[in-house]
DNA sequence: ATGGCCTGCAACGCAGGA
């Protein structure tokens, strides 16, 4: 069982990559980020014709989650429940007995910023509704992109990134709270290669200099962490035409 | 050189991303 998790930047836009993506790469589950995508919008019957469903939470303009997979979607739970937020960031449902929760951290913008706080605060409701949702499904993965690089390994330059937003100790933390339920970074249970990222900047050549920071994650409950075999990002969608700023992250389960 | 790029908006310069 493959899962995936993609910032697509507009999935209006990017339609064609994940249709291309998926044909490729061919994962069993893939949750998406930024669709920026009301839901009448979603382009459904192009992904049915992919070979998968689809259940989605999105909004005009800004945020907006999916989860693709070729098995059916059951028990959809939208939202954090509990937790009032205008903004579509998180969805879950339940694909071949595993609970996939599909989440868009918010960026944060700047340390000590409304919308910093407002990121803390999120994870704290995030690792609440994750505490209850691991009791009930002991087979859980959090697929997504994080807006947190987890180490200074995870920055291509610490230094310039020390403290920033992304890297800052208190987000650290809140990944750090996340693994104390009980996940693991799947990403880190293999072998990698140094430098490699998820997300690189659209400006500067970031791509081409190597200038990334890994901030997409599949974090997997313990039974899954053990049927883990495989774990990467998968950087060539970044090379195409007219890429989303992100890459896939894949995790393979036997 | 502290900004450089991309997306969506009933836009024509902005907000937001990371």
């Amino acid at each position: 069982m493959k899962l995936a998790a993609w910032n697509v930047n507009s999935l209006n836009v990017r339609l064609p990559h994940l249709l291309d993506w998926l044909k490729s790469a061919a994962p069993d589950v893939v949750c998406l980020q930024e669709t920026k995508l009301e839901d009448v919008k979603f382009p459904l019957q192009a992904i049915q014709d992919a070979g998968y469903n689809a259940v989605f939470d999105g909004q005009k303009t800004y945020n907006g989650v999916a989860i693709l997979s070729k098995s059916r979607a059951e028990d959809v739970v939208k939202g954090i429940p509990g937790y009032a937020d205008e903004q579509k960031r998180v969805i879950a449902a339940t694909v071949d007995g595993v609970r996939v929760v599909c989440a868009y951290v918010p960026n944060g913008q700047a340390v000590d910023s409304d919308k910093y706080r407002y990121k803390l605060e999120w994870l704290g409701a995030l690792t609440g509704y994750l505490r209850g949702a691991l009791a009930d499904h002991p087979s859980l993965a959090l697929l997504g992109d994080y807006n947190i690089a987890p180490e200074d390994r995870d920055v291509h330059d610490p230094a310039a990134w020390a403290g920033q937003v992304l890297c800052s100790a208190p987000e650290r933390a809140a990944f750090a709270a996340l693994l104390a339920l009980g996940l693991t970074d799947s990403f880190r249970q293999f072998e990698q290669p140094a430098g490699t990222f998820s997300w690189w900047d659209y400006r500067m050549n970031a791509f081409r200099r190597k200038m990334g920071l890994r901030i997409d994650h599949i974090l997997l409950s313990a039974p899954l962490a053990a049927r883990c075999t495989a774990a990467g990002v998968d950087a060539e969608p970044r090379t195409w035409e007219r890429p989303s700023d992100h890459a896939p992250v894949v995790a393979t389960l036997n």
